[in-house]
DNA sequence: CTCTCTGCAAATAGTTTGCAGCGGC
DNA sequence: GCCGCTGCAAACTATTTGCAGAGAG
Protein backbone atom coordinates (compact mmCIF):
# COMPACT_ATOMS: atom_id res chain seq x y z
CA UNK A 1 0.00 0.00 0.00
CA UNK A 2 1.58 3.25 -0.71
CA UNK A 3 0.15 6.62 -0.04
CA UNK A 4 -1.92 8.02 -2.58
CA UNK A 5 -3.42 4.34 -2.72
CA UNK A 6 -4.47 5.07 1.45
CA UNK A 7 -5.47 8.27 0.56
CA UNK A 8 -7.84 7.21 -2.20
CA UNK A 9 -9.21 4.70 -0.26
CA UNK A 10 -10.09 6.83 2.80
CA UNK A 11 -11.72 9.27 0.15
CA UNK A 12 -14.05 6.35 -1.26
CA UNK A 13 -15.34 5.43 1.98
CA UNK A 14 -16.42 8.82 2.48
CA UNK A 15 -13.99 9.91 5.39
CA UNK A 16 -12.08 13.02 5.29
CA UNK A 17 -8.62 14.04 3.49
CA UNK A 18 -6.91 15.62 6.05
CA UNK A 19 -3.62 17.13 6.95
CA UNK A 20 -3.25 14.77 9.38
CA UNK A 21 -4.06 11.59 7.93
CA UNK A 22 -2.37 12.33 5.15
CA UNK A 23 1.21 13.19 7.15
CA UNK A 24 0.52 10.02 9.18
CA UNK A 25 0.22 7.81 6.04
CA UNK A 26 3.54 9.31 4.89
CA UNK A 27 5.35 8.88 8.07
CA UNK A 28 4.32 5.05 7.97
CA UNK A 29 5.58 4.84 4.29
CA UNK A 30 8.41 6.51 5.27
CA UNK A 31 9.50 4.54 8.27
CA UNK A 32 8.97 1.21 6.99
CA UNK A 33 8.73 -0.22 10.15
CA UNK A 34 6.60 -0.92 12.87
CA UNK A 35 5.70 1.72 15.40
CA UNK A 36 3.40 2.48 18.31
CA UNK A 37 0.69 4.87 18.80
CA UNK A 38 3.18 7.28 21.15
CA UNK A 39 6.20 6.44 18.18
CA UNK A 40 3.91 8.16 15.59
CA UNK A 41 2.81 10.45 17.89
CA UNK A 42 6.36 12.15 18.45
CA UNK A 43 7.26 11.80 15.04
CA UNK A 44 3.51 13.90 13.71
CA UNK A 45 3.82 16.42 16.43
CA UNK A 46 6.86 17.61 14.54
CA UNK A 47 4.05 19.26 12.07
CA UNK A 48 1.48 19.06 14.20
CA UNK A 49 2.27 20.28 17.95
CA UNK A 50 -1.50 19.78 19.21
CA UNK A 51 -1.73 16.66 17.94
CA UNK A 52 -3.49 14.28 20.51
CA UNK A 53 -3.10 10.80 21.41
CA UNK A 54 -6.89 10.49 20.88
CA UNK A 55 -6.55 11.51 17.06
CA UNK A 56 -3.79 9.08 16.69
CA UNK A 57 -5.60 6.26 18.19
CA UNK A 58 -8.89 7.14 15.67
CA UNK A 59 -6.90 7.23 13.43
CA UNK A 60 -4.77 3.92 13.70
CA UNK A 61 -7.89 1.90 14.29
CA UNK A 62 -9.34 3.58 11.39
CA UNK A 63 -6.54 2.40 9.26
CA UNK A 64 -6.57 -0.68 10.48
CA UNK A 65 -10.14 -1.21 9.51
CA UNK A 66 -9.57 -0.32 5.74
CA UNK A 67 -6.04 -2.58 5.52
CA UNK A 68 -4.49 0.58 5.37
CA UNK A 69 -2.01 -0.50 8.28
CA UNK A 70 -1.10 -4.01 9.39
CA UNK A 71 -1.00 -4.59 13.53
CA UNK A 72 1.21 -6.57 15.61
CA UNK A 73 1.27 -7.33 19.49
CA UNK A 74 4.38 -7.22 21.86
CA UNK A 75 3.97 -6.96 25.77
CA UNK A 76 0.92 -5.32 25.66
CA UNK A 77 1.33 -2.62 23.00
CA UNK A 78 -0.22 -2.58 19.69
CA UNK A 79 2.46 -1.75 16.95
CA UNK A 80 1.08 -0.98 13.31
CA UNK A 81 3.15 -0.69 9.91
CA UNK A 82 1.78 0.09 6.35
CA UNK A 83 0.35 -2.99 4.47
CA UNK A 84 2.05 -4.64 1.83
CA UNK A 85 1.69 -3.66 -1.70
CA UNK A 86 1.75 -7.49 -1.93
CA UNK A 87 -1.36 -9.16 -3.10
CA UNK A 88 -0.10 -12.54 -2.29
CA UNK A 89 0.45 -14.10 1.60
CA UNK A 90 3.60 -13.89 3.47
CA UNK A 91 4.94 -12.92 6.72
CA UNK A 92 7.74 -10.65 8.08
CA UNK A 93 10.80 -10.75 10.34
CA UNK A 94 10.42 -7.89 12.82
CA UNK A 95 13.73 -5.57 14.39
CA UNK A 96 12.63 -5.63 18.29
CA UNK A 97 14.48 -2.39 18.52
CA UNK A 98 13.47 -0.17 15.65
CA UNK A 99 10.02 -2.46 14.35
CA UNK A 100 11.32 -2.09 10.86
CA UNK A 101 10.51 -5.10 8.44
CA UNK A 102 11.78 -7.65 5.97
CA UNK A 103 9.02 -9.35 4.38
CA UNK A 104 9.16 -13.56 4.23
CA UNK A 105 7.85 -15.24 1.10
CA UNK A 106 7.53 -18.37 3.31
CA UNK A 107 3.55 -19.23 4.64
CA UNK A 108 4.23 -22.53 6.58
CA UNK A 109 0.58 -22.77 6.78
CA UNK A 110 1.18 -24.57 3.47
CA UNK A 111 2.66 -27.19 5.22
CA UNK A 112 0.53 -27.60 7.75
CA UNK A 113 -0.90 -31.39 8.65
CA UNK A 114 -2.63 -33.27 11.21
CA UNK A 115 -5.02 -29.99 12.74
CA UNK A 116 -7.57 -31.67 14.38
CA UNK A 117 -10.31 -32.56 12.56
CA UNK A 118 -13.95 -29.88 13.25
CA UNK A 119 -11.17 -27.69 14.10
CA UNK A 120 -12.38 -24.32 12.05
CA UNK A 121 -9.51 -21.88 11.37
CA UNK A 122 -9.78 -18.37 10.97
CA UNK A 123 -6.09 -17.48 11.30
CA UNK A 124 -2.62 -18.03 12.14
CA UNK A 125 0.54 -15.63 13.05
CA UNK A 126 4.02 -16.46 11.99
CA UNK A 127 6.61 -13.58 13.19
CA UNK A 128 10.62 -14.08 13.16
CA UNK A 129 12.19 -11.77 15.52
CA UNK A 130 15.43 -10.28 16.52
CA UNK A 131 17.84 -7.49 15.97
CA UNK A 132 18.44 -5.79 12.89
CA UNK A 133 22.49 -4.86 11.71
CA UNK A 134 22.21 -1.46 12.81
CA UNK A 135 20.51 -2.08 15.84
CA UNK A 136 22.75 -4.87 16.53
CA UNK A 137 26.00 -2.25 15.59
CA UNK A 138 24.05 0.16 18.12
CA UNK A 139 23.92 -2.04 20.90
CA UNK A 140 20.73 -0.29 21.86
CA UNK A 141 18.70 -2.26 24.34
CA UNK A 142 15.70 -3.96 23.14
CA UNK A 143 12.19 -1.78 23.39
CA UNK A 144 9.61 -4.50 22.06
CA UNK A 145 10.45 -7.62 23.05
CA UNK A 146 8.21 -10.47 22.63
CA UNK B 1 5.22 -29.62 33.00
CA UNK B 2 3.11 -31.48 35.37
CA UNK B 3 2.19 -30.31 38.97
CA UNK B 4 4.66 -31.60 41.27
CA UNK B 5 7.58 -30.50 38.88
CA UNK B 6 6.45 -27.13 38.66
CA UNK B 7 6.10 -27.16 42.76
CA UNK B 8 9.42 -28.70 43.18
CA UNK B 9 10.73 -26.12 41.09
CA UNK B 10 9.67 -23.09 43.09
CA UNK B 11 11.09 -24.43 46.27
CA UNK B 12 14.33 -25.48 44.70
CA UNK B 13 14.20 -21.87 44.01
CA UNK B 14 13.45 -20.89 47.06
CA UNK B 15 10.10 -19.65 46.76
CA UNK B 16 7.66 -21.28 49.25
CA UNK B 17 4.93 -23.70 48.59
CA UNK B 18 1.32 -22.08 49.10
CA UNK B 19 -1.33 -23.66 48.63
CA UNK B 20 -3.09 -20.72 46.23
CA UNK B 21 -0.21 -21.34 44.26
CA UNK B 22 -0.69 -25.16 44.35
CA UNK B 23 -4.28 -24.49 43.63
CA UNK B 24 -3.08 -22.66 40.97
CA UNK B 25 -1.00 -24.80 39.16
CA UNK B 26 -3.42 -27.29 39.45
CA UNK B 27 -5.88 -25.51 37.97
CA UNK B 28 -3.95 -24.91 34.75
CA UNK B 29 -2.81 -28.28 34.68
CA UNK B 30 -6.56 -29.50 34.73
CA UNK B 31 -8.01 -26.94 31.99
CA UNK B 32 -5.31 -28.03 29.43
CA UNK B 33 -5.55 -24.00 27.95
CA UNK B 34 -4.80 -20.88 27.45
CA UNK B 35 -6.11 -18.56 30.42
CA UNK B 36 -6.32 -15.25 31.26
CA UNK B 37 -5.87 -13.49 35.02
CA UNK B 38 -9.31 -13.12 35.03
CA UNK B 39 -10.05 -16.48 34.11
CA UNK B 40 -8.09 -18.37 36.43
CA UNK B 41 -8.77 -15.63 39.43
CA UNK B 42 -12.50 -16.94 39.14
CA UNK B 43 -11.40 -20.43 38.93
CA UNK B 44 -9.11 -20.42 41.96
CA UNK B 45 -12.29 -18.42 43.64
CA UNK B 46 -13.87 -21.76 44.37
CA UNK B 47 -11.43 -22.21 46.53
CA UNK B 48 -10.21 -19.13 47.90
CA UNK B 49 -12.95 -16.26 47.63
CA UNK B 50 -10.59 -13.23 49.12
CA UNK B 51 -7.90 -14.03 46.27
CA UNK B 52 -7.05 -10.61 44.80
CA UNK B 53 -5.87 -9.79 41.52
CA UNK B 54 -2.31 -8.84 42.76
CA UNK B 55 -1.41 -12.11 43.83
CA UNK B 56 -2.69 -13.36 40.59
CA UNK B 57 -0.28 -11.70 38.74
CA UNK B 58 2.20 -11.45 40.90
CA UNK B 59 2.26 -15.70 40.62
CA UNK B 60 1.44 -15.33 36.66
CA UNK B 61 4.66 -13.20 36.14
CA UNK B 62 6.86 -15.74 38.70
CA UNK B 63 5.32 -18.88 36.74
CA UNK B 64 6.16 -17.60 33.42
CA UNK B 65 9.90 -16.61 34.37
CA UNK B 66 10.25 -20.04 35.72
CA UNK B 67 9.26 -21.34 33.01
CA UNK B 68 5.99 -23.18 34.51
CA UNK B 69 3.70 -21.20 31.87
CA UNK B 70 3.79 -20.10 28.74
CA UNK B 71 2.01 -16.91 27.88
CA UNK B 72 0.63 -15.50 24.38
CA UNK B 73 -1.35 -12.17 23.45
CA UNK B 74 -4.47 -11.47 22.18
CA UNK B 75 -6.25 -8.04 21.87
CA UNK B 76 -4.22 -6.64 24.77
CA UNK B 77 -4.34 -9.54 26.92
CA UNK B 78 -1.88 -12.05 28.58
CA UNK B 79 -2.97 -15.39 28.03
CA UNK B 80 -1.13 -18.30 29.83
CA UNK B 81 -0.91 -21.72 29.85
CA UNK B 82 1.34 -24.87 31.45
CA UNK B 83 4.51 -24.81 29.87
CA UNK B 84 4.27 -28.20 26.96
CA UNK B 85 6.31 -31.26 29.26
CA UNK B 86 8.08 -31.83 25.84
CA UNK B 87 11.59 -31.11 25.35
CA UNK B 88 11.85 -30.42 22.11
CA UNK B 89 10.34 -27.15 20.36
CA UNK B 90 6.95 -27.00 18.97
CA UNK B 91 4.20 -24.40 18.21
CA UNK B 92 0.18 -25.03 18.99
CA UNK B 93 -3.03 -24.50 17.20
CA UNK B 94 -5.45 -22.44 19.64
CA UNK B 95 -8.61 -22.27 19.79
CA UNK B 96 -9.83 -18.15 20.16
CA UNK B 97 -12.97 -19.31 22.25
CA UNK B 98 -11.57 -21.32 25.22
CA UNK B 99 -7.97 -21.30 24.79
CA UNK B 100 -7.87 -24.60 24.49
CA UNK B 101 -4.45 -26.30 22.54
CA UNK B 102 -3.05 -28.72 20.71
CA UNK B 103 0.78 -29.30 19.75
CA UNK B 104 1.84 -28.51 16.23
CA UNK B 105 5.37 -30.86 16.36
CA UNK B 106 6.33 -28.43 12.86
CA UNK B 107 8.30 -25.94 13.33
CA UNK B 108 8.56 -23.54 10.10
CA UNK B 109 12.19 -21.99 10.76
CA UNK B 110 13.46 -25.03 9.41
CA UNK B 111 12.53 -24.22 6.38
CA UNK B 112 13.66 -20.78 6.69
CA UNK B 113 16.31 -19.02 4.22
CA UNK B 114 17.03 -15.59 3.16
CA UNK B 115 16.64 -13.74 6.40
CA UNK B 116 18.92 -10.59 6.14
CA UNK B 117 22.99 -10.45 6.73
CA UNK B 118 23.60 -9.37 10.30
CA UNK B 119 20.27 -10.08 11.16
CA UNK B 120 20.32 -11.71 14.76
CA UNK B 121 17.52 -13.63 15.44
CA UNK B 122 16.38 -14.14 18.77
CA UNK B 123 12.68 -15.33 18.80
CA UNK B 124 9.71 -16.47 16.78
CA UNK B 125 6.31 -16.92 16.89
CA UNK B 126 3.77 -19.24 14.78
CA UNK B 127 0.14 -19.90 16.20
CA UNK B 128 -2.55 -21.25 14.45
CA UNK B 129 -6.05 -19.83 15.63
CA UNK B 130 -9.75 -20.57 15.57
CA UNK B 131 -12.71 -22.92 16.86
CA UNK B 132 -12.40 -26.37 18.45
CA UNK B 133 -15.00 -28.56 17.11
CA UNK B 134 -16.65 -27.95 20.79
CA UNK B 135 -16.68 -24.44 20.55
CA UNK B 136 -17.81 -24.36 16.73
CA UNK B 137 -20.95 -26.47 17.94
CA UNK B 138 -21.92 -24.14 20.88
CA UNK B 139 -21.59 -20.81 18.13
CA UNK B 140 -20.23 -19.32 21.35
CA UNK B 141 -18.82 -15.35 19.89
CA UNK B 142 -15.09 -15.22 20.36
CA UNK B 143 -13.48 -14.05 23.36
CA UNK B 144 -10.05 -13.93 22.63
CA UNK B 145 -9.51 -12.79 19.02
CA UNK B 146 -6.39 -12.58 17.47
C1' DC C 1 -24.10 24.34 5.76
C1' DT C 2 -23.62 19.69 6.96
C1' DC C 3 -21.30 16.06 8.84
C1' DT C 4 -16.79 14.46 10.07
C1' DC C 5 -12.68 15.22 12.62
C1' DT C 6 -10.26 16.75 16.58
C1' DG C 7 -8.77 18.16 21.37
C1' DC C 8 -10.11 18.05 25.99
C1' DA C 9 -11.27 15.62 29.86
C1' DA C 10 -12.69 11.69 31.93
C1' DA C 11 -13.36 6.84 31.99
C1' DT C 12 -11.90 2.10 31.27
C1' DA C 13 -9.07 -2.30 31.15
C1' DG C 14 -5.15 -4.70 32.25
C1' DT C 15 -1.37 -4.70 35.03
C1' DT C 16 2.20 -3.13 38.59
C1' DT C 17 3.84 -1.42 43.06
C1' DG C 18 4.42 0.30 48.21
C1' DC C 19 3.15 -1.00 52.45
C1' DA C 20 1.91 -3.55 56.55
C1' DG C 21 0.50 -7.74 58.34
C1' DC C 22 0.04 -12.94 57.67
C1' DG C 23 2.19 -17.29 57.05
C1' DG C 24 5.83 -21.01 55.40
C1' DC C 25 9.87 -23.22 56.82
C1' DG D 1 12.01 -15.48 63.86
C1' DC D 2 13.39 -14.46 59.24
C1' DC D 3 11.93 -13.58 54.89
C1' DG D 4 8.73 -14.39 51.41
C1' DC D 5 3.63 -14.08 50.36
C1' DT D 6 -0.66 -11.68 50.32
C1' DG D 7 -4.49 -8.16 50.36
C1' DC D 8 -5.40 -3.41 50.18
C1' DA D 9 -5.13 0.75 48.01
C1' DA D 10 -3.16 3.48 44.82
C1' DA D 11 -0.56 4.24 40.71
C1' DC D 12 0.49 3.41 35.99
C1' DT D 13 0.12 2.34 30.90
C1' DA D 14 -2.32 1.75 26.87
C1' DT D 15 -6.53 2.69 25.01
C1' DT D 16 -11.54 4.28 24.49
C1' DT D 17 -15.43 7.49 24.76
C1' DG D 18 -18.73 11.79 25.38
C1' DC D 19 -18.84 16.28 24.30
C1' DA D 20 -18.45 20.69 21.97
C1' DG D 21 -16.00 23.34 18.78
C1' DA D 22 -12.97 23.43 14.39
C1' DG D 23 -12.64 22.14 9.73
C1' DA D 24 -13.39 19.49 5.14
C1' DG D 25 -16.46 19.11 1.16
Amino acid sequence: MNVSEALNLLKDKGYRYTGKRETMVRAFARENRYMSAKEILKLMQKDYPQLSFDTVYRNLSLFEELGILEVTEFKGERLYSLSCPESHHHHHIICTVCGKTQKLDLCPMSSIFGTPPGFNITGHKFEIYGQCEACSNKGVPHTHQP
